[in-house]
DNA sequence: CTAGATTCGGACTGACCACTCCGTTTGTCA
DNA sequence: TGACAAACGGAGTGGTCAGTCCGAATCTAG
């Protein structure tokens, strides 16, 4: 699906740098960051960054699909922990944790909430699929409620992530919102 | 705070007619809405525009600082209610449902989270005092669990409603994903 | 080592946008 | 009603940014 492109040694270089960059770039800047400014931070020109990524967008999307892939890996991994409980609550408070520190990661889930189901983002079913066996795992063990489906998951889990990047940088009262949402999580008693 | 100006007549209307519509187009286009857009809509030109908002930023302000100050007020009405969780609640459903509804909305939301205590919007001080009014008499009835104040308070209500705003279309869900937030503001039992 | 293809760099283009300036219009007050 | 200040409209200005183009530099196969 990826394959047909034996990439000269220094474009592949290149492009990779480029993504490196663009991410922090884009978290620290905002995504209204300028391409110039980018390929000035990458050390190319700026006509390198627009042959590997052909408009502003595309290299955005590329961005957001790396996150959404890295998460998803590590819902995978944690959806074979013994405590399915825990290691959904562990993997929802990693989300929220990453998005607060980074706005390009809270742009790249609203990305995957926009586009699961469409082609647009390919990473973003995979992590569907990752966080719809965490969440049905940790329902399964009792410590999750269990009327509510993947869409209200990702709902929830997109307003908590937005929420707290700019709910103040005060950590204490972060964790406690956090604390809210999960407790919400939990089966009614 | 706000007179030494007898305003001509059609000044004051413009200025009026102004914030109505950039309310209304940023609503819909996001506020990276052109300020000659909002110009055309309104029916005047440019220069009437920022002679009334010397900058696009004040005119953001003024329509976010407006919805703040509307919010403010019927977060006072309502916390005269007879049952305090069901006035809460009921302001917390409210809030949310507009949000979704309305991108500028959000925003101003964002904005008085990010204004609690700074100077910039007036309007957000009387919203952090009215919710405040609303949490600490539903604490008070044991409606809402009394281990949060009003930063995470303020927190949790911003995430649900930018969670809400682009949590797809479906009522539904978001009527769901709201029920897990506020059943998270609840006490444990 | 060399030739040819690939990739690079960054000046350049066109579009857009916030904001200014000033000749024209409109409201107000006597 | 007339005169003058206040407000209006919109062409113009300067600046930014996404995206193009092509001569120069770099890689790789033979």
């Amino acid at each position: 699906m990826t394959d047909t492109k034996p990439l000269r040694a220094d474009a592949a270089r290149n492009r990779a740098r480029i993504l490196d960059v663009a991410d922090a770039v884009f978290a620290e800047r905002g995504t209204s960051a300028s391409t110039e400014e980018i390929a000035k931070a990458a050390g190319v020109g700026i006509g390198t960054v627009f042959r590997h990524f052909p408009t502003k967008e595309a290299l955005l999307e590329a961005v957001f699909t790396a996150h959404l892939r890295r998460l998803a890996e590590q819902a995978e991994a944690l959806s074979e922990a013994k405590d399915p409980g825990e290691a959904f609550f562990g993997f929802f408070a990693l989300i929220v944790e990453q998005s607060g520190a980074k706005r390009a990661f809270a742009n790249a889930l609203t990305d995957a909430g926009v586009d699961v189901g469409r082609a647009h983002a390919e990473g973003a079913a995979g992590l569907g699929e990752a966080l719809a066996l965490l969440l049905r795992r940790a329902q399964e063990a009792g410590a999750v409620r269990d009327d509510i489906g993947l869409p209200e998951l990702m709902a929830v889990l997109i307003g908590a992530s937005l929420g707290a990047e700019q709910a103040g940088a005060d950590p204490l009262v972060r964790a406690r919102a956090l604390g809210v949402v999960m407790d919400g999580l939990r089966p009614r008693r």
